[in-house]
RNA sequence: GCUCGGGUGGCGGAAUGGUAGACGCGAGGGACUUAAAAUCCCUUGCCCGCAAGGGCGUGCGGGUUCGAGUCCCGCCCUGAGCACCA
């Protein structure tokens, strides 16, 4: 037989009169005509800007991680808010781009009639979550009145130098005659009709981002990111210390001998000079060849009559490679080109190769090929056949042990057949060789980055314009400012076809344009700007937004930027996250910004999986957030979204768990039901609540909201567990703690205790640490670094003290036999008895 | 290959170097009910034991420490990103 238990003092089942169906709409409503949401940009004081990554609105709706993301960032605004501050919490829509253009040629939909049935689909799921947005403060990329700016954060940057046509290699697919993405091309072929891709040279417009990159290295050691996304950004890009070494190509005749090379032999007047970018210089005394990428300028002088055919043929291949497949590894591939060029250290001819292991845009597209101390080095000099030397040696190998392998360690490595340099460590090998070099004027210490140039343009429809007109008098003009928006027009097909390039390009009507200089016909650029543009600047917008004349009011933003905190996906952590750091850095040199890093804080969150597995369509398994809100209520499924897994991580969604979060919702709504303002206190209950509202407070500020929930439910547990009526004063700050989580429920709940105010403006209860304190804490106690009991005492008890009572308890006492060595005492944690 | 995460009960997950498993799900038992649902109460890491109690436990192997899920060294597995970057 099992004890009945105690009566509970009241039942849950009075949440019956709880319905979320009808409470939470209730709300809304209220929300949207009281505008408690809304936001006094010109007089709130102490503003706060909570952002998060805007959504790509597309046709399928709301996806859960949107969700997850905006209700973590929702509980963090909605945090600051009862903390005091104006926050500002706005949403808006990535809808320019790829996706979209794709998803509606699909359909055979126009995607100017597409975006908006989808951005209201979005609009009716946000405001059934609940989320603290103020939608006088949004933005539409695709709309001209924020395109417009786009069009002129793009002649900001031409206007600064930072922004040039180059040609560049786009894929292209022969057979639909299109431009791909580097997403469309699955393993050289076209995703649509499988024909084999190849790379096209278009004239590009790119922005230099790339003079920024120390710039944009730096300053990530002075904001307060998440430090998996500093990481990826440094990777990005991808700074590395080395030096250019000049080899100078021999003539024919210095080349018949193989012997060191004298001055004296040096007959041309200019001879050809290659320049490789290498990290490791202190191995140049093993560079036995050189190799140029396919699309070396110099590849033309210097290839031999006897060659030449087949170095031709070789370039032509690799220029008919699509760009993905061109960069994933494979068999090393390459020709002689029957030239040499004089190691500088060595003074020996080396021949000169051409390969597309060699890349051309990164360094000077020309490497040093030393095969003793680089994989790929060694991997081709065994394919073509090319001397391999050691130049290096671990303190335990000889000189002269052969290399079966490439090393390139180089702690505890020292130089071996590198003339003077012989037996010094690489370290300082490396220096001193540089120092040498540089001395004979054949190399120079530089800095390399892997980031590239930003390339804008995309020959495609669905994308603002690029602000550019062409005329044969007065060659590349922008639109002049008070010409913007170049209005994206509304063709009926936009489909990329064999016309042409982009779309735009098969409407005269629309490219052709006067110029703005000298009147002369002239030609709209067809191309249209990169998605990332748009989110480039978009933070910038939104408090702004209504500042018709303006891309962002210089008061405004003085008062709320930079964002005080955003939050997003590590999907973006290189990507969208630079090129908006790029942006504002650039808007900042050029006066308009008094800031030059745009987010104080960034957190990724974390990506939801369902049943232990990635959701996707095919497999069946997404979550559809109006079902659960429909079945459970927002409140619970933001609620449980945020228990499931911290924000951070992410987490598993199980449909089982959020009936947790339901149960303790309704609970605490029965415990609101019957609070009441007879009687007191109990000590006990208050105890809890204060160690509550710090542990919730503490947690929510470091996002940590899986832990602020639990501690929650911890403690109406303890609210509960007491076979009496709750006083108000157990309940009134809990209904403030959960608001930030379930802000229709506490909304209920506030008003059913009694207040007029919105709970969202009735503060943050305060915590008393005095309250807070433990009259008893236990004490752990271990003997020999095993735990053999507790003790309860006072939290300030002495080790003496502690130590007596630990023995006066037999449990732990007869553990105690032999003399005590050490005794550690940690106050309020534990005891520990070494014998 | 490189970089960054992560391996803890049946499951999701808690743990400033200090009582591993908070909180929740699930499961088992009970109360209420004609019954079911809902609700409420109890139990729930594994092993031995009737019990008292004892032993073992945070991917694997070492180490530091009075004490290690946590720190150090060496592995394994797994997720994500980058990838011929010289």
């Amino acid at each position: 037989m099992t004890s009945p238990g105690p009566k509970p003092p009241f039942q849950a089942g009075e949440a019956a009169g709880y319905d979320p169906a009808v409470v939470e709409p209730k709300w809304q409503t209220r929300w949207r005509e009281r505008g408690t949401h809304q936001t006094d940009i010109e007089h709130g004081r102490n503003p706060f800007y909570v952002l998060m990554m805007f959504p790509y609105p597309s046709a399928e709706g709301l996806h859960v991680g949107n969700l997850f993301a905006f209700t973590g960032n929702d509980i963090y605004g909605r945090f600051q808010r009862l903390q005091g501050h104006t926050v500002l919490e706005p949403l808006g829509y990535d809808a320019f781009g790829i996706h979209s253009e794709n998803y509606a040629l699909k359909l055979n939909v126009h995607p100017m009639s597409l975006i908006p049935q989808n951005i209201a689909n979005f609009r009716r799921q946000l405001d059934r979550a609940g989320l603290m947005v103020d939608w006088r403060y949004s933005v539409d990329t695709t709309d001209p009145s924020y395109y417009r700016w786009t069009q002129w954060v793009f002649l900001q940057l031409y206007k600064a130098g930072l922004a040039y046509k180059k040609k560049a290699a786009v894929n292209w697919c022969p057979n639909d005659k299109t431009v791909l993405a580097n997403e469309q091309v699955i393993a050289g072929r076209c995703e649509r009709c499988g024909a084999a891709v190849e790379q096209r040279l278009l004239a590009q417009w790119f922005f230099r981002i790339s003079d920024f990159a120390q710039r944009l290295l730096d300053n990530l050691d002075r904001i307060d990111w998440s430090e998996s996304t500093k990481t990826a950004q440094r990777n990005w890009i991808g700074r590395s210390e080395g030096a250019e070494i000049s080899f100078r190509v021999l003539d024919p005749f210095e080349q018949a001998g193989s012997s060191t090379v004298t001055v004296t032999q040096e007959i041309k007047a200019e001879p050809d000079v290659i320049k490789v970018f290498t990290t490791r210089p202190d191995t140049v005394f093993g560079a036995t060849y050189l190799v140029l990428a396919p699309e070396h300028p110099l590849l033309e002088r210097i290839t031999s009559d006897a060659q030449w055919d087949d170095v031709m043929a070789y370039r032509a291949r690799a220029g008919q490679q699509d760009i993905v497949t061109r960069k994933v590894a494979k068999e090393k591939t390459g020709v002689f080109t029957g030239s040499y060029a004089m190691n500088p250290a060595t003074r020996k001819p080396i021949p000169i190769w051409v390969a597309d292991y060699v890349l051309m845009d990164y360094g000077t597209g020309a490497i040093m090929a030393v095969p003793g101390h680089d994989e790929r080095d060694f991997e081709f000099a065994r394919a073509m056949d090319l001397p391999i030397v050691r130049v290096i040696a671990r303190e335990d190998e000889a000189a002269s042990t052969p290399l079966r392998e490439p090393l390139v360690d180089t702690h505890k490595c020292r130089l071996v057949h590198s003339g003077q340099f012989d037996g010094k460590h690489v370290a300082d090998g490396h220096r001193a060789i540089v120092a040498w070099l540089e001395a004979k004027g054949s190399a120079q210490a530089t800095v390399n980055f892997r980031l590239h140039d930003w390339c804008i343009s995309r020959q495609r429809y669905w994308g603002p314009p690029i602000p550019i007109i062409y005329c044969d008098t007065c060659g590349t003009v922008p639109v002049p400012e008070r010409d913007l928006p170049v209005i994206l027009p509304n063709i009926s097909n936009f489909r990329p076809d064999d016309s042409g390039i982009s779309p735009l390009a098969r409407h005269k009507e629309w490219y052709e344009v006067a110029c703005p200089q000298c009147g002369a016909m002239g030609r709209r650029e067809t191309d249209v700007s990169d998605t990332f543009l748009d989110s480039a600047w978009y933070f910038l917008r939104y408090p702004s937004v209504g500042h018709d004349d303006v891309p962002f009011d210089p008061a405004v933003t003085k008062r709320w930027l930079p964002v005080d905190s955003y939050i997003g996906g590590n999907e973006h952590a290189v990507l969208h996250l630079l090129y908006s750091r790029f942006t504002t850095m650039v808007l900042h040199d050029m006066g308009y910004l008094d800031f030059e890093e745009p987010y104080k804080k960034f957190r990724a969150h974390g990506l939801i999986i369902r049943d232990g597995a990635k959701m996707s369509k095919s497999r069946g398994n997404v979550v559809v957030p109006d079902e659960f809100i429909a079945r459970w209520g927002a409140d619970a499924f933001r609620t449980y979204l945020m228990f499931l897994g911290p924000f951070e991580e992410g987490g598993d969604f199980r449909d089982s768990g959020i009936s947790g979060v339901r149960r303790f919702l309704d609970r605490l709504w029965s415990s609101v039901c019957a609070a009441t303002v007879e009687g007191e206190p109990d000590p006990i209950v208050l105890r809890k609540l204060h160690q509550t509202i710090k542990k919730v407070s503490d947690d929510i500020a470091v996002l940590g909201y899986n832990t602020a929930i639990a501690a929650m439910m911890e403690y109406i547990n303890v609210l509960r567990k007491n076979e009496r009526t709750p006083h108000r004063s157990e309940v009134d700050p809990l209904v403030q703690l959960v608001a930030p989580f379930a802000p229709h429920m506490a909304e209920e709940a506030w008003e059913k205790l009694g207040h007029s105010v919105s709970v969202m403006d009735s503060g943050w209860p305060e915590y008393d640490p005095e309250m807070a304190r433990e009259e008893l804490v236990q004490l752990a106690v271990q003997v020999n670094g095993k735990l053999r009991g507790t003790i309860r005492v006072a939290p300030n008890v002495t080790q003496d003290d502690a130590l007596r009572a630990a023995l006066a308890d037999a449990g732990i006492a007869k553990h105690v036999t032999g003399e005590m060595r050490k005794v550690v005492f940690v106050p309020g944690r534990l005891l520990s008895l070494v014998q």
